[in-house]
DNA sequence: TATCGCGGTTGACATGGATCAAGCGAATAC
DNA sequence: GTATTCGCTTGATCCATGTCAACCGCGATA
């Protein structure tokens, strides 16, 4: 439950940073950038937060000014409706920018929590503005994201209004495993770092057919589960489940 | 069924047009420009086109290299999953734009269709990327505008994921009341320009269900439908209806 | 080490919306 | 003017997922 301080300022660690020495800097925000620009980029992006487990990075309602950058760590962004339903509307780990629904209405318009201790890069949204200004790169990467993010909903809209319970969950694990390899690690076995009442949540399901799609999961042998370890077996065969529905 | 013409080009008529004399020029792109910025504009939004209705204004797949303005007419936008399931990922009107899910990856993601003959202003977007690294204003405009679409998805994600067959309808309608009120139109009185099915696609839901929920809005004198001319007659009942769930 | 509590699993049952099917009226084609 | 098709409505039935409930096990805490 959402306390009454939601608008209080949580005391958040801050750190100096740099962009140009980042290993994440190929997935993020200055990638393509050459090294020049990459260092006028470190001037801006200089305050690193670190947020513990549990904790909020912001608030609904909060006001905007800073996009952020996840350089460690694992995010979820939630939205309240008034009559105290809530949905999950991502997961985002590093590498990953935070925010953006911000710009639209100078506030945030969701709560963004960490699963995990994590460390964020804050970008001030106007100096972001004026530096896209001068370096094309950095301007037509930030629109690239920007709109990614607006395909990605459309995916997850898809999801929620086409497939079934297993194809949703399906997804999800693809969609997860894809996002981990492409940040080095293990494609097949990871830790979930939500519980399956979030999973629900961000699937349009309850945490009990999340459960028991994961038991599914299991029996046919796509996947081990055992509390959020999770190891991939049958790729393909989660891939089939995803496409090979029956009208 | 889309046929395999997919990516054939459609002739289209094109019009000489200018945003300095457009009366949409107060909810599109020029939002909040001085004079002289707006003719600015005018020289890149040159290009007007026509669409007639069940049209198609881009495919996915399609290369992509403008964003396009609605100067009048309706739309909706669909994307195509491999196993030939599709769903609605949104309906626009006149001064909504078109075609921002293509920046990520410089092709269209989704399919346009015109569901009234409808007229739009293509901007090519490498220019109003160049445009908006000058006009200040402009980049900050259209930051938001892409932002807005985040946030509208963010509901949508919502609406699918928590919230029950009539309270999805109730939302819709309202949301239709509200842009239409926005663009000098009656907010009680208006005609839908897609069918039951699209309607279930955008909504996650089946067609039969719809057309269920809307008579039963009229049957509790919410609403007077007759095919698709709708008369809203509570407004205030609706929103009850939208947030009064029972868990 | 014992206890507590939260997250997860599993079973039994309920139900909202999907599916299948019939029929009707309005638009479109001939 | 008539035929045909398409979009819509409505009814009967089915099923996937929600709901309710019991229980389990691991990790935190005393």
């Amino acid at each position: 439950m959402p306390s009454n301080t939601a608008f209080q300022e949580i005391p958040l660690a801050v750190i100096k940073t740099a962009c140009s020495n980042c290993n994440l800097r190929e997935l993020c925000l200055p990638m393509g950038l050459s090294d020049e620009e990459m260092h006028r980029l470190d001037d801006m992006v200089s305050t690193r937060k670190r947020v513990k487990r549990s904790e909020h990075l912001y608030r609904a309602g909060q006001e905007f000014d800073s996009i952020y950058a996840i350089r460690s760590g694992f995010f979820k962004t939630d939205v309240l409706l008034e009559d105290g339903r809530d949905q999950v509307t991502g997961f985002q780990m590093a590498g990953e920018l935070l925010g953006l629904d911000g710009i639209s209405a100078e506030r945030h318009t969701c709560n963004a929590i960490a699963l995990e201790d994590s460390e964020v890069c804050a970008i001030p949204f106007t100096r972001l503005e004026s530096l896209s200004r001068e370096i094309f790169t950095l301007q037509h990467h930030f629109h690239k994201v920007m709109s990614r993010e607006i395909v990605r909903d459309h995916g997850v809209m898809m999801l929620l209004g086409t497939m079934r319970a297993e194809e949703r969950l399906a997804a999800f694990l693809l969609n997860l495993s894809q996002r981990f390899t492409a940040r080095g690690f293990s494609h097949a076995e990871f830790y979930l770092r939500m519980t399956r009442e979030e999973i629900g949540s961000y699937l349009g399901l309850k945490l009990e057919t999340v459960s028991r799609a994961f038991s599914r999961f299991q029996e046919d042998g796509l996947i081990a589960v055992q509390q959020k370890h999770i190891r991939i077996l049958d790729i393909p065969g989660l891939k089939r489940l995803m496409t090979h529905h029956t009208p």
